[in-house]
DNA sequence: TTTTTTGTGGGGAATTGTGGGGAAATGTGT
DNA sequence: ACACATTTCCCCACAATTCCCCACAAAAAA
């Protein structure tokens, strides 16, 4: 089970690069695990990275719920695989964000990696800041769930 | 069930390296627990340290209450492994601390380490000592708490 | 006092991270 | 088909950080 932890700051060059964080390629490669796939959240302002095994799983639990003979469903399917990219990781290390999905989550020069269990999410730094402003309602909404 | 007592004052030098109270390791590896989580606090303005088995109960107790489908919920479990780090004990008994986190505590050289049952807190000095300061609130909260 | 454990400091190698040059590949319009 | 711009890739150089090692001070134990 892939588990990638921790918050890496990094910055991207005017071509797009970025350095893949040392301790989360470790994690891959003890996974086997060297693809990644790339796609912009469904919900957030932010790219999530994926093992492509976590991406897999991912996948196939989608269309075991999915009706394919559904229009709606299947138009679901569709938002959900399409603008998906994989990854590869360059000789230095460095992945190459395309220049779509820079756009998308307002990439700049600084970003941040952030290690979410079995993916990795991709902000802008000045936009993951600020999900730290939050702690009021996040401690609401902890203590609500893990009452028990 | 890990307990860890007591105040100790350390420094940290100018790579941020901090000695891990010996106290503490001795606590920690009774319980066969190696490996450290650091995060900043919700609430106050300094540093968490969590025994890595109490973090991933922590972490599975609560993945396992939220749907990762769900946008807000998704958002809960962002904010809280946002700003979490690993942080291995080298090999003369020192961590550490990430560049962001010490800023974000505004670490200076003279740091405490406060034992808080099963996590221990780390705080700038001059911080943790203007604390104390506050017994008139603590005992309001305190006595309403414990009251029945 | 001597020995052991605990805590501080620093040098320097190895790894990690940043930047840029320029060749190859791809796409665009004429 | 051709010239041109844009994007991708491969290479090198270097800055910054982290890791590993050793030395030693300070405190506690023997």
């Amino acid at each position: 089970m892939v588990r990638f932890i921790g918050n890496i700051d990094a910055k991207m060059d005017e071509k797009g690069r970025v350095f893949f964080p040392a301790v989360f390629r470790r994690t891959l490669q003890k996974e086997g695990d060297e693809a990644l796939m790339i796609r912009k959240d469904i919900h957030q302002n932010c790219l999530v990275l994926y093992p492509k095994s976590v991406w897999n799983q991912q996948l196939d639990e989608l269309r075991s719920r999915l009706n394919r003979w559904n229009a709606q469903q299947q138009m679901v399917f569709r938002q959900f695989v399409a603008g998906v990219d994989e990854l590869p990781i360059d000789g230095n290390g460095r992945i190459l964000i395309p220049k779509r999905l820079q756009q998308m989550a307002a990439l700049q020069a600084s970003v941040r990696f952030i290690g979410m269990d079995d993916t990795i999410e991709l902000w802008a730094k000045e936009t993951a800041d600020s999900l730290l402003d939050n702690p009021a309602a996040l401690g609401e909404t902890l203590e609500a769930l893990m009452d028990f």
